[in-house]
DNA sequence: CTGTTAGCGCTTTCAT
DNA sequence: ATGAAAGCGCTAACAG
């Protein structure tokens, strides 16, 4: 039965006549004939499927797109794939990880929302592995948001608008204190923002620092600094929560989004779509983030550390000054 | 081998020595041994994997809880799940069936987002299929939320906090022209809101029609609504999109919702906790839903349509009069 | 150039 | 009670 294998499996057969050719694949067409990848992957090791293992990636809103980049680069790749989730519990990552192991994948990406360093465990070394949304010292391949580059993108687009004097920044963070609370993206994110600020010698009109950046938080600041009868002509705000947060203090203090003051900020959630006007926001590539995981994985590229660009996304929520 | 195989797989072996046993055992933990499951797939037949093909369920942040329950679900069974999206292109869903089938899995999940009537083709006929969120005359066994339940149990607690006479519902639907755009559950969703109104022998004060349920379209209508001097007490809005448009325009009117008007909705999107006050709304159960999908396919339930109830979700939107 | 055979790692059947 | 052997569906290494 090798001739049939070679066939269907359209090896460099100059071996095998044209005739044969036809019949087998005709016959196979006929009787519907469709691979066993189990039987197969006992002699290839290879099951064409890899594992997906996330924290919280596939059930969060927010990060879907990962898991969606995944889904469609390995479907292209002719894979299918494995999807787990720990809720950040490292049994249930050992089990999942075992599960999968024990179904011959032919690689893992783990993936994490809260992308912090995070640790794998019972992975042989010769499993491919790609970290998505995260990095551990443990495996150099890593997937990552270019969040120097978009902080620096944020305050480019502020000062090309004619925002330079007069923008305030809602949810600061300071580069310390708060790690344990924030990713290290977070913390880069605030790098970039604050060397685009010095590379252009302008600074902020003020600050509001706080790390919980659900929409009430933003709320409260963007109410206190209106107070405070400055001069704003710009929100920065560290997330979209925030900025719907910030939408809501603007429209108390009786102003307009974008015709009274602008508002630029990040993730590029669903929400930014549904705020009136639409939220400018510098976005998570999360989809490109989860093909790139995959071509990482299956392609062995040269360069380890991909870090993905974040898009600018503008909705009108920053008007020319 | 076999005795091995019989222990390890804790088969009834009175036949066996504890002895033998208590050292086989010793042997695979020192080992680190771990079964290959395609190997024991070829002989067994089962592989304790389940395929998830979805339309747009794992990326849609809507719907994630379906696929959420259904891994959990899975997990706790010893079972793995392969993950696929096929957008709604029938190409993608024929490739996603034919790549599972060809890894021998034990079982498929066929979930939509849209929710109506599906059609599935290539799964041979000894293959188990369960339906969630969606329903087709190909295969019986279904997973949907009970929608006449989840509208009853709306109009019920709008009547218990004292609304009967002052209800204005926000994106009502007619039982047909709008079958094309709205889903089969989306009607039910309807008919149990028109039945419990019916059968407490009150009518709604007013009733604004339309189909897209998007926050602006919720937010013209209400403005629509309140312009009319209407004694309203409540706004009963179709989904919670509709109730942030509707949020917004009571804001507008220098109403305060709750206080002033009582809004009640249904989905229980992630939208609903940060609006302020909180949203109550009629939510869908995805979490649930996928939990049950696995177990109807795993364990071959007697009866085949679940139903899952809708739960009412109070935060602070409805108050009693 | 073609057809036969061995063996991937398991479980089941059949002899001992 | 235990061990040997067959075979699941495939592909790689053989002989012809």
């Amino acid at each position: 039965m090798s001739a049939v294998s070679m066939i269907l499996n359209d090896r460099p057969g100059s071996r095998l006549s044209d005739d044969a050719r036809v019949k087998v694949k005709a016959a196979a067409e006929a009787l519907g004939y469709r691979p066993n990848i189990a039987a197969r992957s006992l002699r290839t090791d290879r099951t064409h499927t890899i594992g997906f293992i996330s924290d919280v990636v596939a059930s969060t809103r927010y990060a879907s797109g990962l898991i969606r980049g995944a889904l469609d680069a390995a479907g292209l790749a002719g894979h299918v794939v494995l999807v787990a989730e720990t809720i950040g519990d490292p049994d249930r990552e050992a089990e999942s990880v075992a599960a999968m192991l024990d179904r011959q994948i032919d690689g893992i990406i783990f993936a994490s929302m809260r992308a912090r360093e995070i640790s794998i465990t019972g992975v042989p070394r010769q499993v491919p592995v790609v970290v998505l949304n995260a990095t551990t010292e443990q495996y150099p391949r890593s997937v990552t948001p270019d969040e120097i580059g978009g902080g620096e993108k944020a305050i480019r687009h502020l000062i090309e608008m004619g925002h330079s004097e007069g923008i305030v920044i809602l949810g600061a963070v300071g580069s310390n204190q708060d790690s344990a609370l924030h990713s290290k993206f977070v913390l880069n994110r605030m790098e970039g923002i604050r060397r685009a600020m010095r590379h252009a010698g302008i600074e902020f009109i003020s600050e509001a620092s706080f790390s919980l950046w659900e929409p009430k938080d933003g709320y409260l600041a963007a109410k206190r600094e209106l107070s405070k009868n400055l001069p704003i002509t710009a929100f920065l705000c560290m997330n979209d929560r925030v900025a719907f947060g910030a939408y809501q203090a603007i429209a108390e203090s009786g102003l307009r989004v974008a015709k009274d003051i602008s508002v630029l900020s990040f993730d590029n959630d669903e929400l930014a779509g549904y705020l009136q006007p639409g939220l400018s926001t510098v976005g998570l590539p999360y989809k490109e983030m989860g093909i790139m995981a995959v071509k990482a994985l299956l392609e062995d590229y040269p360069d380890e550390e991909h870090l993905i660009d974040m898009p600018l996304i503008q909705r009108g929520s920053v008007s020319r000054l």
